[in-house]
DNA sequence: TATTGTGAAAGGGTTCACAGCG
DNA sequence: CGCTGTGAACCCTTTCACAATA
């Protein structure tokens, strides 16, 4: 166990996995073995067991795993016990839309500040919230301690916010403007990216026949 | 060129070079080496020659690619030159964000259709359209010609609204529902999953030094 | 006996390096 | 000479297969 490395896909598996575990707990099983596992989210056996070992050996042979253990463990590993503190730029539609989000809340996400460049936008009432100028971004976000940055801001605005969320401290940032975006090393990116998914079903349409690999 | 099979990875990576081809050609430039355009993106000069050679060779050696006519021959590559016709499933918050998202009609992409459950919604005029019943998702996207589908609708209700729209005759779907959906052979199915994306990142700030791969 | 944990093999995506050509 | 197109090498991920063991 205790590698260095863990790829992307291994990650997602891992998030899935984590899914699964609570719906198998909620069913009150108390043991499940990797097949049955994999079987929920197609998978294979070898490796939802390949995937576990790169952090320890969870299961018992002839047994499988201990479904609440092994839910608590990966809970931990990919460090959703606790709650986290995000900072939302851009109080736009795609904004409100991600605020309001439940399974936001439920898996211990929580804005804790919003932003916006608009000086119509800026002090308007969200819940609890005000939402505030881009401007005082990073003392805000060192104010509260915000550890996860969005960026929901149309394309033009995306690179500066970022540069402004890393300059604050945060080091994870999600983005959802349609654009490359640089950081420094140590901060993690991942970007989710409308266009690039709606061409692929294009190229899906356009090319029949075609398999699009992993 | 004409394979049978390309990488998820490589499919991305084309979407990108579109994107960077359109500001080159904005920017009057009329050819582009391969190591330039890799230099936009982060990538490199062999990945961009290798993934353009999946579909033929378009350039010059010693000179480069010309701009406007990779940029003409990658969107039809992506098939984003035409217009395409997509029903949105939940009339949601994500919902109208998506249908107000503007790179969205500007890449051709025409919502047609709105469909959900809740009667309060169901009837409500979005821009030219009226919210529809989905019980009626059928017909409706028949009779529109509706090629893509779009599920935001609440985790426990996407498989069904998904089979629905593959027995409608849709054959790609975008599903932001935070489940894993079930769809035949021949149905191109891609996940845009927050959850998945910020446990990573949660991931990343929890492990400290690990690298998370391609 | 059923199932894990894991080396070894296979598969496939990326990088290298260079021949080919404008 | 510069840059493309591509076979070959490399590297990483997935799959296989089996010894270990509850």
């Amino acid at each position: 166990m205790t590698a260095r490395r863990i790829s992307d896909s291994a990650l997602r598996r891992l998030s899935h996995y984590l899914r699964f575990l609570e719906s198998f707990e909620v069913e009150g099983r108390a043991t499940i073995s990797s097949g049955d596992l994999a079987a929920r989210g197609g998978m294979t056996s070898a490796q939802v067991r390949k995937d576990l070992s790169l952090f320890g050996s969870f299961g018992k042979r002839g047994l499988g795993y201990p479904v609440p253990e092994l839910r608590a463990r990966l809970a931990a590993i990919l460090g959703v016990g606790r709650r986290w503190d995000v900072a939302l730029a851009g109080a736009g539609k795609l904004g409100a839309a991600l605020y309001a989000y439940d399974g936001f809340r439920r898996r211990g996400f929580h804005v804790a500040a919003v932003f916006d460049v608009d000086p119509r936008k800026i002090g308007r009432r969200w819940g609890q919230l005000e939402v505030e100028d881009v401007a005082g971004l990073g003392p805000s976000v060192r104010a509260k301690g915000v550890e996860i940055g969005i960026v929901v801001t149309p394309a033009e605005a995306a690179q500066e916010v970022a540069d402004a969320m890393v300059a604050a401290g945060i080091t994870a940032i999600l983005n959802f403007a349609p654009r490359k975006l640089v950081v420094s090393d140590g901060v993690t990116l991942r970007d989710v990216n409308l266009a690039i998914e709606l061409e692929a079903l294009c190229f899906a349409l356009t090319h029949e026949g075609w398999e699009i690999g992993r």
